[in-house]
DNA sequence: GTGAAATTATACCAAACGGTACAATTTTCA
DNA sequence: TGAAAATTGTACCGTTTGGTATAATTTCAC
């Protein structure tokens, strides 16, 4: 790994917090120098433009938190369990996310709708591929025999991710765990309701 | 009526839509000035800052909605048929909202969220009032006979809201009714499950 | 260790930012 | 209708924005 190389990582790592704490419009070249410590030069000796940044932040929160999810994950000897440790990691992260200022995708989104066309396809892109996760957890738990047979996947997939996905936005807006306790209490529900 | 309140309502009426769509850090004053016509003078006449503007056609925004919304409902003459309504209301807002840009309470939820504290706080009071008329059109419906007795509204409506607003995020970035629409079919199954 | 290449800091740029002073224009009401 | 008051347009303010040219420094292969 060469310097440029950490270098350029070390950017992305210090201002991914920034981005999606703040937003794309609200963090500004200071912010990024302040947080970084770096010049102007550095930064523009590593990256394009503010866009080239934000997007490589974007993706290493993505990343991370992927990352993050499937170590919880991947303890768990069942389908069932693994998705029960989903929503434990979504309602733990609320308050104390991987990368500061709540979930990249929710954020990204929101911000980039109407008015960051690139960026909103790649979001779009993120979101469809985490929601077909959650399906294929769901698929294998069917195949295993864990799940009942008639479930629909692809719709119980898309519930879970959108219905916390709404509890993140309502519970740092309030600054309260109950949205997520209750949406989360809802999904192990569901979970249980489709269990053989 | 006198001219300048005409004039302050025409401002938040032209500019509820641009707040919403490019968010408070991306709407400039030179947009304000467009999209009204008006001069920096006229705006500041009316209006002590930025902030101010942003705040009124936030409120604005809002109760645009709520009209819209109870408009809607009061055409129903059961609990059951509003929340149906209601549901719809959102599956037909998500590419067609009363105020473009989408859902003010999404939008200023996740913008105003780790940098702008004032903002948030209002925003949660708005989405706790939101969630607590959802629950209250349940606890009526209880009331009523509608619903069975053991339902709990309160989670419930919880339930609702945070999968449409998820529902609203994720349609909205992927330019797709797909999501929406399985999250209405769900809540729909839900108010069925709990119907007598 | 040295020299070429890559990286970084400094100083600068034009444009855009939010905001203000004030004169010109409209409203308003007697 | 006329004159005071309220409203609006114009011109300007200092600051900050994202970005660049370039010189100084650091890195790295030999």
């Amino acid at each position: 790994m060469t310097k440029a190389e950490r270098t350029r990582q070390f950017i992305i790592e210090q201002t991914a917090p920034l981005f999606n704490s703040k937003g794309y419009d609200g963090t500004t070249l200071t912010d990024l120098m302040d947080s970084t410590g770096l010049s102007k030069g550095a930064l523009y000796g590593n990256f394009r433009d503010k866009d080239e940044i934000a997007l490589a932040a974007f993706q290493y929160a993505i990343d991370t938190m992927r990352t993050r999810l499937r170590d919880e994950l991947e303890q768990k000897n069942t389908y069932k369990k693994q998705l029960m440790a989903l929503f434990d990691f979504f309602g733990e992260y609320v308050f104390n996310p991987p990368i500061a200022g709540g979930c990249p995708l929710l954020n990204t989104a929101v911000e980039a709708d109407d008015h960051r066309v690139s960026m909103r396809r790649l979001v779009a892109r993120e979101l469809v591929e985490t929601v077909e996760f959650i399906a294929s957890l769901i698929e294998k738990g069917i195949e295993s025999g864990e799940f009942k047979k008639g479930t629909d996947a692809h719709q119980m997939a898309y519930v879970f991710f959108c219905s916390i996905e709404g509890a993140v936005m309502f519970a740092r807006a309030e600054r309260s765990e109950e949205p997520m306790q209750i949406v989360i209490k809802h999904c192990k529900n569901l979970v249980k309701q489709i269990s053989n």
